[in-house]
DNA sequence: CACAATTAGTTTATATATAAACTAATTGTC
DNA sequence: GACAATTAGTTTATATATAAACTAATTGTG
């Protein structure tokens, strides 16, 4: 069985582990074009599209910073997606009674209606990608992946350079 | 049993093939990010690691485009990635026999030491990383991230906002 | 050989990403 | 209540990412 650091046959290694690993980077990878792709239409990136999806099923309304440690972005990258994003027209700022540092963000009108148009297309798109698993098999991966997450934070301590 | 469309409880939906299909996207994001930390000290980013790792384990000379191909990098990205290993001295282009529109890419001294300082340490990391998995689950990793990257590349034509 | 089509790489414009330094507002502590 | 520490968000500098338009060189076709 040939390993593979990358996607072609130029490059190869010889462990089961590395390349098991980078099938999930690789894999995460190319989901983000194809999603960055399938939303050109209407959104500059998957990255307003995930915004917009939290935005509208969060239970409360939500702050820059708690937007973005839902979405692993950085607050100084939230910034500049939410300027853009006002820009368009597709979410406003709302400031927050007691405390003049934050804002609420909040899907517009104009964004609740593009969300219309893309989302369930995006879920049946999704729906039939994955239909080339079985049922167990989505468990497993669910499983994989949350193991594979709490790995990678268990880790995040004793990186090459660390200067703790 | 939950399902998050991200990584806290704020949000939740009802899909367990979305939320198996999030799992790879954010794995993915996280281990990017880790690993650009990882690499800090010595590179600008995991990208410039990849490059270096393709190139030393090539079979044979990489012009930018099948560098950019393996690595799943547009060729405009490519010549800024380029240009700025080449700067730090990490890289250089060399001119090619018979074909002057493309340059063989190649690592320079510097980049080969830089590499020998941080390629081990990065291959135990995955490995402790890993070793979360056994390697039944390991090997289930590798075919599923296989099946789903034949999926997603089926479903190219398909995208949403395809003029076709 | 002429010349259209293709290929390799660059440039430009725009978006996403992080770290670090910064401002302004709030909280904790005495 | 004063003031240090913290928190929310912005700014700046730099890197990565894509698409589209571009230049220069090569290939394919008559």
């Amino acid at each position: 069985m040939e390993k593979k650091y990358c996607h072609n046959e130029l490059v190869s290694f010889e462990d089961r582990d590395h390349e098991a690993l980078m099938g999930v980077w690789w894999t995460g990878i190319l989901l983000k074009k194809q999603a960055k792709h399938f939303f050109s239409n209407f959104l500059s990136s998957e990255v307003q599209f995930n915004i917009m999806m939290v935005l509208k099923y969060a239970e409360k309304p939500l702050t820059q910073s708690e937007l973005g440690e839902q979405l692993l972005v950085d607050k100084s990258n939230i910034t500049g997606l939410l300027d853009r994003m006002e820009k368009a027209g597709l979410i406003r700022r709302l400031s927050v009674d007691g405390d003049r540092r934050c804002y609420h963000i909040e899907l517009s009108e104009v964004g609740r209606k593009i969300l219309e148009k893309v989302e369930q297309p995006y879920r049946n798109y999704i729906k039939k990608l994955m239909s080339v698993f079985s049922k167990k098999e989505i468990d497993d991966i669910n499983r994989y992946m949350a193991r594979l997450e709490k790995a990678v934070a268990a880790e995040e301590s004793t990186a090459f350079n660390d200067r703790s």
